[in-house]
DNA sequence: CCATGCAGTTAACAACTGTTCTCCAGAATT
DNA sequence: AATTCTGGAGAACAGTTGTTAACTGCATGG
């Protein structure tokens, strides 16, 4: 359904990506809030004021990274905490998944993790609705298993948003790891897949 | 073992707490990397090259922020988890803890989630000591629980800092219900508490 | 084919930044 | 009482910032 758009457009959503690589790459040595819109379009090579046809401000340049970093996730998310499998394969599964995403995409990662509770409010909000989202999509398909039978709908989301941090930890743990060694990056494995287990443990024994 | 200090070194730790309280202050609303050093003293009222005399850079203020907001608070967190009682109770009495330090001091709190994935790598990496010390003390902690006897010292120190982490989720959550309702604190009480209590259940069948 | 729209440019603005050097008042030391 | 030390002030520097205005070239729709 997508008919070929323009020439014209498709200019300017190359300069616009183009804006927010940049600004993705600066980013991974300071933070938004100290992020001038000149640094960014020096980068780019175009001049300052091509800025605004794009974003108000380095603010709104940023809600539009949280979209680029967590939109597509979604569905990754969904299936992975429906897999089947014994529990312990399916743990293992989630923290490869981890490991990889970080892998490939660790400017996002980073990002993330940095202005979730940075300097720039819409972006602190762009991020907590998007991982308010995850939640919920965790907590719907964690009420499929079985092994939810009998919670109230309040136990679910803590547990399901109890997963969601512990996404986010892993992660940074991972991209901490990144510049490392091969061991480092297997002891987080290790301290991943443990801190997972016993919450799977506690989740199993919650109605004793 | 405290002589007095002249009137000298005195008025020179005067302006430099001055320094590091309109920092913390400023630091509300944006993120370390985009602190200037005018910024700061300007709101104190001093010359900007006074800040010389104390910090070498804004960073390095950082650095001793670090250490103001989470240097005092080893004696606490011991006592906090080698408390006695039943496990609800220590788990009610901890979340009230975080809750009562979290109102009395937030722009450290502030500080402290929102510079540990910051943009300024000395600060961080000084969170992180601390943080890794707090770790290995409530491990230490744990090792004395006739509950942890038969765990391996890498399953002990996993459980503490998945507690120290759990912490400053919890104070984080605090803060930002901090200008809400009473109701909504309230219920980051429940979820912090129902958070803890599941990982307490994981840990009391960890070993089956 | 011509007129409109619009992405990107150029130039200029006042305001701000970190840093250096020189200086001074007054406490500390002798 | 004389000297040294030092926390802070003052002025100046080159460089940076966000934002405005008027422009140009070119794809687009009539």
């Amino acid at each position: 359904m997508s008919h070929t758009l323009g020439i014209r457009q498709a200019q300017k959503q190359k300069t616009r990506q183009a804006l927010l690589d940049a600004a993705l790459r600066l980013l991974e040595e300071q933070s938004l809030s100290s992020l001038g819109l000149r640094e960014v379009t020096r980068a780019v090579g175009v001049a300052p004021t091509a800025f605004y046809r794009h974003f108000r401000s380095t603010a709104d340049l940023g809600v539009a990274l949280v979209e680029e970093a967590l939109g597509s996730l979604h569905p990754m998310i969904r299936t992975t905490v429906s897999a089947n499998g014994d529990p312990d394969e399916r743990i293992a599964r989630a923290v490869e998944l981890i490991s990889g995403h970080v892998a490939r995409h660790p400017a996002h990662v980073r990002f993330i993790a940095r202005e979730r509770h940075g300097g720039v409010q819409p972006v602190r909000q762009a991020i907590q609705d998007q991982l308010a989202r995850f939640g919920e999509e965790v907590k719907h398909e964690l009420a499929k298993d079985p092994v939810s039978t009998g919670w109230s709908d309040d136990d679910l989301l803590m547990l399901a948003n109890l997963y969601v941090d512990q996404m986010l930890m892993t992660a940074s743990l991972f991209l901490d790891a990144l510049e490392g060694t091969e061991e480092e990056r297997e002891r987080v494995v290790q301290i991943a897949t443990r801190r997972m287990r016993l919450i799977s443990i506690g989740r199993h024994h919650w109605l004793d």
